[in-house]
RNA sequence: GCCGCCUUAGCUCAGUUGGUUAGAGCGCUAGAUUGUGGAUCUAGAGGUCCCCUGUUCGAUCCGGGGAGGCGGUA
C-alpha cells in the first residue's frame, strides 16, 4: 500500500486506430486488458445489481466500476481490506474502477455539507455521520484495491452561472492536486488516477480546469459535470470544445454517460471510457435497448407479443424470451424480469462498443454512426 | 321472518350541513430516469354516487318503496 509509483508501471494507453476524432486502442493494466472505447458496466455496492459475475465478463466487459460512498458505508473500507480486497470479494479479476464519491455530493446534496476540506453526508442507509476528504477518499479507494481511481470532485449541478461553476471547477482543481498527494503516498505502482475536468458548460472554465490538471500530470483524465440535465445537445457542443484540448496519448473518461446515442456522438469526438446505470436501471424498470430503439417492455403492446426481444442480439435473453414473458415478468415484480434485461442490456451496451471499435478500425466510423443512429432512433419493430 | 349496518372509479374507501367541474390510495394507460437509494417523479384515462319514486329552484346526500351484501336474532 505504501509502494511509490515508479516508472515502470504497467499502467498504459495506447491508441491503434483513428477515424476522425474518434480512437480505438487499449489500456493497459495490470489485471488485463481494457480495450476502447469502453463501456464500464456500474457495479455500485460491490454487484452490477441483477447479474453474475460471469455474465458481465461474457457480455464483454473489460472492467467495472465501484463505489466509494456505498462501500465505505457498507461493508467498510477497512472491512474490504481484510477481507481481501474487492476483486477477490466479488469474483471480479478484471480491472476495477472506483468512483470518488463526488457525485453523492450532487445527487445526496439535502444530506450533504460542503467545504474546503471535503464533504461531510448522512448515510443513506442509518442516518449516521461521515466524511469524505480528497485523502480519504483515495485511502478507502486504496483499502478497496481499485486499479483506476478517481480524485474526489465536486460535480457542478445544472444549471450554474458562470460564477459559481468557476468556484466549484476551481474547488475541484484544488482537491485533484490534494487527491495526487495523497495517491503519491498510499497508491500502488500498479494504480492509476484519474482527474476530473470540470467547469459546467463554460468552454472557458472547462479550458481552466483542463490546463490546471495537465500541470499535475494525471494518467487519463475525466470529463465530469455533464449529462446533469443540459440536454445532449449542450453536452455535445461542451464536449466538442474540450476534447481536442485533451492530451492525445490520455485516455478520456465521459463519466456517467449516457444513451447509445450520447456514446456515438461522444466517441465521435474522441471519448474511450464511459460509465452509466442506463443498462442495469432501465432494465430493472422495464426498458430494453434493442438494435432497432429502445422499448418499454410495461406497455400494454407487448402483452401477448409472442417474438423475441431482439434477435439481432447475442444474448440469450433478448433471443430465447418472448416480449409477452418479459412483459409479465416486470409487470409482476419478478426478480428474473430485471435479471433478464439487465443481461440483455448490458449485451447490447457492450456490442454497441465492440461495433464502434470495428468500425473505426475500419475506418468506416462515419457510415457506422450514421446507420446506427437511426436504427436506434426506431421502436423497436424488426 | 324480524332488527341493525352497508352499497360512491377496476379494487379498497373518503366526502358532500342539499348548490359550479364528486375525491384519495392502489390498479390501469403513457412519459421521465445518464460518475445506481432494486428508488422516485410527472401526466392521463376511468363515475347512472345500487334502482325506482317523492320532497325541493336544485337530490349522490332528506322521505318512501325495492334490490343486493354483511352481522345479529327467532
Amino acid at each position: 500500500m505504501m509502494v511509490q509509483p515508479t516508472a515502470d508501471s504497467p499502467f498504459a494507453f495506447t491508441v491503434k486506430h483513428r477515424d476522425g476524432a474518434a480512437r480505438a486502442g487499449s489500456i493497459t493494466t495490470s489485471r488485463g486488458a481494457i480495450c476502447t472505447p469502453a463501456f464500464m458496466p456500474v457495479g455500485t455496492a460491490g454487484t452490477v445489481k441483477a447479474l453474475y459475475v460471469d455474465q458481465v465478463r461474457d457480455a464483454g466487459a473489460d472492467i467495472v466500476l465501484g463505489n466509494t460512498y456505498h462501500l465505505m458505508l457498507r461493508p467498510g473500507a477497512e472491512r474490504m481490506a481484510r477481507l481481501g480486497g474487492l476483486h477477490s470479494f466479488m469474483r471480479w479479476p478484471g480491472p476495477i474502477l472506483t468512483d470518488s464519491g463526488g457525485y453523492q455530493v450532487m445527487s445526496l446534496s439535502t444530506l450533504t455539507k460542503m467545504s474546503e476540506d471535503g464533504v461531510t453526508f448522512r448515510s443513506h442507509i442509518d442516518g449516521t455521520k461521515h466524511a469524505l476528504s480528497p485523502e480519504r477518499s483515495i485511502e478507502i479507494q486504496c483499502l478497496l484495491g481499485a486499479d483506476i481511481q478517481m480524485q474526489l470532485d465536486e460535480c457542478t449541478p445544472f444549471p450554474a452561472t458562470h460564477d459559481e461553476a468557476a468556484r466549484s471547477a476551481a474547488l475541484s482543481l484544488r482537491w485533484a492536486a490534494r487527491s495526487k498527494d495523497a495517491f503519491m503516498r498510499l497508491g500502488g505502482p500498479h494504480q492509476a488516477l484519474f482527474g476530473i475536468v470540470q467547469g459546467g458548460v463554460y468552454p472557458d472554465l472547462r479550458t481552466r480546469s483542463l490546463e490546471g490538471l495537465m500541470a499535475l500530470d494525471f494518467p487519463g483524465y475525466a470529463v465530469g459535470g455533464l449529462a446533469v440535465g443540459e440536454g445532449q445537445e449542450l453536452m455535445l457542443e461542451t464536449l466538442e470544445a474540450l476534447t481536442p484540448q485533451m492530451p492525445a496519448d490520455r485516455p478520456r473518461y465521459l463519466m456517467g454517460v449516457g444513451t447509445p446515442d450520447d456514446l456515438i456522438e461522444a466517441v465521435r469526438r474522441g471519448i474511450d471510457m464511459f460509465d452509466c446505470v442506463m443498462p442495469t436501471r432501465s432494465g430493472r424498470h422495464g426498458q430494453a435497448f434493442t438494435w432497432a430503439g429502445r422499448i418499454n417492455l410495461k406497455n400494454a403492446r407487448f402483452a401477448e407479443d409472442l417474438r423475441p426481444l431482439d434477435p439481432r442480439s447475442r444474448c440469450p435473453a433478448a433471443r430465447e424470451y418472448s416480449r409477452a414473458y418479459l412483459h409479465h415478468l416486470i409487470r409482476s415484480g419478478e426478480y428474473l424480469g430485471a435479471m433478464l434485461l439487465s443481461w440483455s442490456n448490458t449485451v447490447f451496451y457492450q456490442q454497441l462498443m465492440a461495433a464502434m471499435r470495428e468500425a473505426i478500425a475500419a475506418g468506416q466510423f462515419e457510415d457506422f454512426a450514421r446507420e446506427t443512429k437511426a436504427a436506434l432512433a426506431g421502436k423497436g419493430e424488426f
